[in-house]
DNA sequence: TGCCCAGTCTAGAGCGCTCTAGTAGAGCGC
DNA sequence: GCGCTCTACTAGAGCGCTCTAGACTGGGCA
């Protein structure tokens, strides 16, 4: 495990500093409370920033705090107040949109005076792990990020804390629901390519992906209120790069390149751009590609993608507002906010080439 | 915020549920042990796996907890037991390495016990702020990825929790350290290139990102001992795709390309592999790639990176063994744990063009 | 002078667990 | 019968906080 020049192991470094103060606990409200001479529930006051200490007082038990390292105690907090000010945000950790969604809440949660706790879902740890580590953590609520999961498991658990999903829909279950308007977004998209002059449109498909049902669903209904049923394709994918990029390479391989392809999301037109490009098509020129949700990839200047963007703040904004009305009133029914798309426009749409009048 | 058909808002759904029990408080472990006619003691002696029960009441026990939804309370026990079995983690949610060893390291504490808190550091949310709510949770060691951060900072940190730092190293502060060893991964994506037939390397830098400054000492050196001083070159960067393809750009415009570049991270290769592609340059046939990281997207069938692979199920079992032994024993010197870096051959490689015998 | 009140501050009972010390009872050998 | 060990279980004191009820000031006012 080691490896010569530079690469050395034990690394003695420098004198390597006072031994450190871990073996003495670490310090409490008592210890605090001792050195200004006053009482541990004053200190507990301050801290609260709950009326009832002189602005004095405050600053002395601020400074004594400061001096020996004082931080609270979040689970004791928690278990006296049965209050623990945390908001439990379940991600699919290789997902760029989450990212940004995690980052816009943390953000909002902030504002409204609440902590963040994150849990991941990945290939080998389930939603249900994750929603379990959340829930042990007494997380008052919890936001599912593009949650894929069952009825019966949120079913469970919402029956014990209020549970909001960005994305997906559960019809029948008490959970408030926040994503972005999908149908009019992917109407936006197509009326972009309509409007530059394609007809033969195919869609990349998002499979079981957060959104895609709804994408898959408006664009086949627009292929036919358009009179464009026979175009209308469907390329199985989901939302990776890799999923792209097939579908590339499976077009390449018919020899029959659409003019127009609307992908699912900003990931899987991203490797599509990528393999088609390499394989001497050209975007836009030879074919206009569409993206969904603009993540931060889709704006660099190689890419340029057109895309149809998510409204991150507002949906950062929607759950954490949702998850925090739920906790004043849990009673009423299931609340869904619908957030605005944008189309923004770059340079992978232009008008098909002339000849094809299809 | 509504919009028409299939984005209706207020979705009345199907019928609501029955009323959800939030408002009756979640149960205890005095619920379960009223339920099963055993002191509290005996169900916490069930819950900890500790001996002291027959098999017969541990059955009884799960099964009321079951029916009850019982689930024990992280903060009370934290605070009963002075441990809290939880390990921090923070790791910038934008990063798809990070991801990588999130994975990782989940399985790996789960192995050993341990539960993982997750705290992003984020554009607009300090190393600072995401460590200072792993300490309020009360985390026993934290696991940093990749932290850009002071030695004071971290200095003071460490007095309290024991810190392992995965990647960058912190001489004079009581951190662990477990990284790759970059100078033998460096000199080995340069060996590959220079075996091929390649004199004409310039390095693609990763600017203040955690190994970069390795990477890049270890290419200067290694150019200057095999007398190629004169080709060796580093171009700005740090490690995202843009500042790759804005190295790419910058190359177009002076109009030399050289034989060869060598990234400091997966994804700048990729963005550099991007634009110049689309600039009509081939890779490898005009120039050969090699990147840093081996992250998934490297794998792709349409980007096929060379690179060099960090262990990155190494790299997560060395930083929680390392936390772990560090609070088993908390005064022993800082530990440096170098992983091997594995060199990947993809199809981003091959020999120069033969008229470039620089 | 007496009384009230706002402003500060304190005492002490939990929150839901863990964990030490201890009890009850069964089984065993003598 | 006794003492012994072993297993199965319980009592109760905390862990570090919050929060209610109440105590103690020094004015202000009749």
């Amino acid at each position: 495990m080691t490896s010569t020049d530079g690469d050395t192991a034990q690394g003695g470094d420098d004198a390597s500093q006072r031994p450190n103060r871990r073996g003495n606990r670490r310090p409490t409200m008592e210890d605090v409370a001792a050195r200004v001479g006053v009482s541990r529930a004053l200190v507990s006051v301050v801290f609260r920033d709950a009326p009832g200490a002189s602005p004095q007082t405050r600053a002395r038990v601020l400074r004594a705090a400061e001096e020996i390292g004082y931080r609270p105690d979040v689970a004791a907090r928690t278990l006296a107040s049965s209050r623990s000010r945390v908001l439990g945000v379940m991600l699919t950790v290789h997902n760029a949109f989450h990212a940004d969604l995690v980052e816009a809440v943390y953000a909002e949660a902030e504002r409204v005076g609440y902590d963040i706790l994150l849990s991941a879902h990945a290939r080998t740890r389930h939603t249900e792990k994750a929603v379990g580590a959340l829930l042990g953590h007494r997380c008052e609520a919890l936001i599912l990020l593009g949650p894929e999961t069952t009825t019966d498991f949120l079913g469970e658990v919402v029956e014990r804390t209020p549970v909001v999903s960005v994305g997906p829909r559960f019809p029948g279950v008490h959970v408030d629901t926040v994503r972005t308007a999908e149908g009019k977004a992917t109407r936006q998209a197509l009326d972009h390519l309509a409007g530059l002059g394609h007809r033969d449109i195919t869609h990349l498909d998002g499979g079981a992906c957060a959104g895609s049902a709804e994408r898959r669903r408006a664009y086949r209904d627009w292929m036919r209120r358009r009179g464009l049923a026979d175009h209308a394709r469907v390329l199985p994918g989901d939302h990776t790069e890799s999923s792209g990029a097939e579908a590339a390479h499976r077009l390449l391989a018919e020899g029959r390149i659409p003019t127009a392809l609307f992908a699912s999301n900003d990931r899987s037109a991203i490797g599509f751009l990528d393999a088609i490009t390499r394989a001497g098509v050209r975007v836009p020129e030879d074919v206009s590609l569409v993206g969904f949700d603009d993540i931060p990839l889709a704006r660099l200047a190689h890419i340029q993608l057109t895309t149809v963007r998510q409204d991150v703040q507002g949906l950062a904004r929607e759950a954490v507002r949702a998850a925090i009305d739920r906790l004043a009133s849990p009673n009423p029914p299931p609340r869904v906010s619908v957030l605005e798309p944008e189309l923004v426009v770059r340079g992978t749409t232009t008008a098909p080439r002339a000849a094809e009048a299809s």
